[in-house]
DNA sequence: ATGAAAGCGCTAACAT
DNA sequence: ATGTTAGCGCTTTCAT
């Protein structure tokens, strides 16, 4: 910058001026200045700037995510980065695998750089080591799972009335035998899910029967597994609602190994690629992702413009998207 | 900083000296800045860290990808990710949508802010606007596609090969007329895997037939109106080899459409979830987005360790996944 | 409209 | 083993 003032022969102040857009700098003075700034290759260090300036913004913000390279949470990223990116923002981001320990390395290596906000979606846990820096003014919005033991901005999908709205669905269908297969409860959507697959049960007066439900899942293998034990028992299920996509194609490996996909129901939490092309089509319980990242990154930059009213929840809804494994009859 | 050495007891410069883990401080002292750090929740600031440092080093690369959403690149995202977490490092990560203006935009944010590496994978067009920062020390490699006109580090498959392969594949199976399904020419990626398309028709005779090539597509919808078309002509393929997955899954659904899925041969370019349970399961030829970011991190990193010899070319295997589509006889 | 100088939080050189 | 001081690139007073 001291090279760029030479160069134009000006002061330091007024290169400072022009490359903040500033005005009270006369039309000769700026373009003599910029002159020399395409001369140089000068390259205004953000770093440096944030440092001295007044409002300490770094024009960046930290993203947290269950794996960067889940279609749901890379759709909730790009979602994310649109809405930032009109004003100038650059986002750090970062996978925390549910992991609380990895979450917290993370959140303090976006701290060291002075992330103006975060935008995370909370491994389970106790949350509350993050009140000092929701207090020392970062902007903080969770996103997918309120966090934990922290009262903050919060952008959730409708888990329970999905879930819910899954069961009655089947059950219009004629079934009676519906079996669940979960996350681990710890994780707050898996555990809304749960809910709201007994809150649909209960709503059609069926009994709840503990050996259609198995929780703790991960992953399609387990989703997979578990499918074949529900469907090896005495009383088999005729229907499963499945809490999550890599646990709803898991269970269609199970159901195809046996024959079974055109005979047990099935309706899956989260829309996935493909769903519409398997035989028969997968249907689904489907969040927008790319909402509830416009959602969330709305939020957190009312909150970097000084908002400080009391934390809100926002709660998008889900829809219900019959393909045909759902309107299966028992 | 200079409140913990305050309430520690010692100068400002061994403060530094146990932040950053440096020798030749007393136990004792260690101790009790420790304490000092822990009683203020003290966050060191790495912006201003660098701005004094000799080495200028952020800890910080960027990361530039079509679009951080597609399966693809965040396999790709991942693997950088898990590759220089292990040093302490950060990832920008942005999306350029092929589009070179954004693309310039973003390394201009991402140069602001002083990142140490780029991992790009480039828009079409011309790359040599990054010499300068190339020669000014910033490390930096292109994966999936090389830079055009500039002599930089890449990391790439074998999209020739594997599109030979597949053509070589289908006829084996007895196909004679093979059509093809590209994106944009611009795109490396899609003129090496046109040119694997020509090769493999000329290793087997075949004579190469315009009207059962298009180019230019974009996008799963493209993708099932230019299948559509070839369908429709006079003397349509009997198979068709497809350049990317987006433009796979478009001609499955005009296959679908028609019911030829079982008499038209597919072999689509790039691996995707549920390829497998799709009926007919689709042959492909998987590229390792994982293996492609690991490799890529891998020459980042040297470089970032001071590794000034001449550009390298990776080019990573691809494999041929027989599933079903790809094994139907003319 | 412009410039000079102070200082943001830190590291490095030079003290001791 | 530890402290003092200069200065990284910048923005912000406060001058003029």
């Amino acid at each position: 910058m001291l090279d760029v003032a030479a160069l134009a022969g000006v002061g330091l102040a007024t290169v400072s001026r022009v490359v903040n857009g500033k005005a009270g700098v006369s039309a000769v003075t700026v373009a003599r200045v910029q002159s020399a700034i395409d001369r140089l290759d000068y390259r205004h260090n953000v770093n440096a700037s944030s440092l001295r300036r007044l409002d300490r913004k770094t024009a960046t913000i930290g993203l947290l995510l269950e794996d960067v390279s889940n279609p749901f949470m890379s759709s909730l990223h790009r979602a994310i980065e649109d809405a930032v990116r009109e004003r100038g923002m650059l986002v750090f981001a970062g996978s925390c695998d549910e992991n609380a320990e990895r979450e917290r390395e993370l959140i303090s290596a976006l701290r060291a750089r002075r992330v103006d906000g975060l935008v995370v979606v909370p491994a389970a846990g106790d949350h509350s080591y993050l009140l000092p820096e929701l207090r020392h003014g970062t902007a903080m919005v969770f996103v997918d799972r309120p966090a934990g033991f922290l009262d903050a901005d919060a952008v959730v999908s409708d888990n329970a009335g999905g879930v819910r709205a899954a069961v009655t669905h089947l059950v219009a269908h004629g079934h009676r035998r519906i079996g669940y297969l979960g996350a681990v409860r710890g994780i707050a959507t898996a555990s809304e899910r749960l809910d709201g697959y007994q809150q649909g049960l209960a709503r059609a007066g069926i009994a709840l029967d503990e050996r259609l439900v198995r929780m703790e899942l991960n992953g399609m293998a387990e989703g997979e597994a578990a499918t074949a034990v529900l469907l090896a028992a005495g009383e088999p299920p005729t229907a499963i609602v499945s809490g999550q996509n890599f646990l709803t194609i898991g269970a269609i490996k199970a159901l195809r190994a046996r024959g079974l996909q055109r005979q047990v129901g099935l309706v899956g939490f989260d829309d996935f690629l493909l769903a519409d092309l398997l035989e028969p089509a997968v249907t689904v319980i489907a969040q927008d992702p790319a909402e509830l990242g416009r959602r969330a990154a709305e939020l957190l930059l009312l909150r970097l413009d000084g908002d400080r009213s009391p934390s809100r929840r926002i709660e998008c809804p889900v829809e219900l998207v019959p393909r045909g494994s759902g309107e299966i009859a028992a």
